[in-house]
DNA sequence: GCAAATTAATGATTTATTCAAG
DNA sequence: CTTGAATAAATCATTAATTTGC
């Protein structure tokens, strides 16, 4: 069980640097004098509910406003506000079909160049993003190992033989009834860098492609032709 | 109480679609006729140790070799492998020491300006890309909480006058002690993209910057100087 | 029929957990 | 053992379905 939204107020313990600040940066620029207004933010109540949507746009000042006044101007006082597509992605059908297609295919994570392919492809259906197809994947993985769960442990509790105190523990582990997925995953789940590299890329960690025995015939380039150019999708 | 690594052999439920593929794409295309290699994967014993580092580039066929030809040639088959910078990133004590101060002015979960701003501060004291930013903060926030979870854990079985079951049972729910971090974040939270905005920047959610109150002089441009060129530290 | 109210789905983030390099 | 890196779980928040009263 946890405990969100607690409302709590209280001051800020951490605003005296508990060590000195490195050498190249002038100590004058580390004053914490004018805490108030983090203090105030603090007591505010928690969450308040915004219920209309302009009002998400609205810029609060972050809360690390007591950082060196160099840093504050750089780092705290400007905020992303998106001016157009404040909405989420709403997928479009057609963008569902091939998301689920490719799932039921067994893609589970893909890594940033897949996710740029598939990008660009779905973008011929409705706008999106990278991270939306990345989000997808995140949510439809855990979601349908949720649906599975609760299916075996229907069909446990139903067919089970096992004494009502044993099979209560069993539902509590949340890990016992998600064997299947976890198999699924555990040989693809060796060490990969998913979002940042190839988006991030770095002259220390550039990529090389490698091909691995594709069994298949020189059918190609119909559903997601290999296109290197910028994948913006609109 | 989770299970973990339940090594459980299973066969896929899930290969046949149930549900037509996307118009667009050809019905030949999508075939799942020769599932025998994703089956084998998932007889496989889960998670094989892998114990010599150059195993973990080896190039393994994704599990999803099933989907259309085309698909396949593409999103399967191709790996990203590093070529250089295979080891991990080992910050600097400059570098930790700037961190550190960020951390201490109050910043948790900077947003990907902020990250690349830090990363190209942080670029000249050595190696360093925006992951590495990102992961630190996330790194630091959750162990300075377990730290302080730890300690106050310590302090209340000696101090505490609370009755053991009932000292168990706060000690088990893992929010009860992290309420100032909890407040801390609270107002904080509201609907920020970290990772992929600016960084897969989209025509549909161009962002504007918004000034908010700064509420210091003019004194600037010391520590994070604002340079919007590429900051690709290296 | 049709909005307001409620609920269910699901997109988007944060937090917890795990693995492994050094 | 510490901590960088990555993934999975939990959570938050918005949009679509659905219900409900008229």
């Amino acid at each position: 069980m946890r405990l969100h939204h607690f409302h709590v107020a209280y001051l800020d313990k951490m605003a005296s640097p508990s060590s000195s600040p490195p050498s190249m940066i002038s100590p004058s620029l580390i004053n914490s004098s004018t805490d108030i207004p983090f203090a105030l933010h603090c007591l505010r109540p928690l969450a308040p509910k915004i219920s209309f949507p302009e009002a998400r746009k609205m810029v609060v000042l972050p809360e690390f406003a007591r950082v060196s006044r160099n840093a504050s101007r750089l780092l705290n006082c400007t905020v992303q506000v998106p001016t157009s597509g404040a909405t989420r992605w709403n997928p479009s059908p057609d963008q569902i079909k091939v998301l689920e297609m490719l799932y039921r295919g067994g893609m589970r994570t893909p890594n940033s160049f897949q996710i740029e392919q598939i990008t660009e492809e779905l973008g011929k259906y409705g706008r999106i993003e990278g991270k939306n197809v990345f989000y997808w994947f995140q949510n439809h993985k855990a979601r349908e190992r949720q649906k599975q769960k609760r299916a075996a442990l229907l069909t446990l509790s139903t067919t089970s033989s096992l004494p009502p105190a044993t099979m209560h523990a069993a539902c509590l582990q949340d890990g016992v009834l998600e064997k299947k997925e976890a198999c699924e995953d555990a040989w693809r789940r060796k060490r990969r860098c998913r979002a940042w590299e190839d988006v991030h890329g770095d002259a220390a960690a550039t990529a090389t492609e490698v091909v691995a025995d594709c069994t298949d015939d020189d059918v190609m380039l119909e559903l997601f032709p290999l296109r290197p150019d910028q994948g913006k999708a609109s």
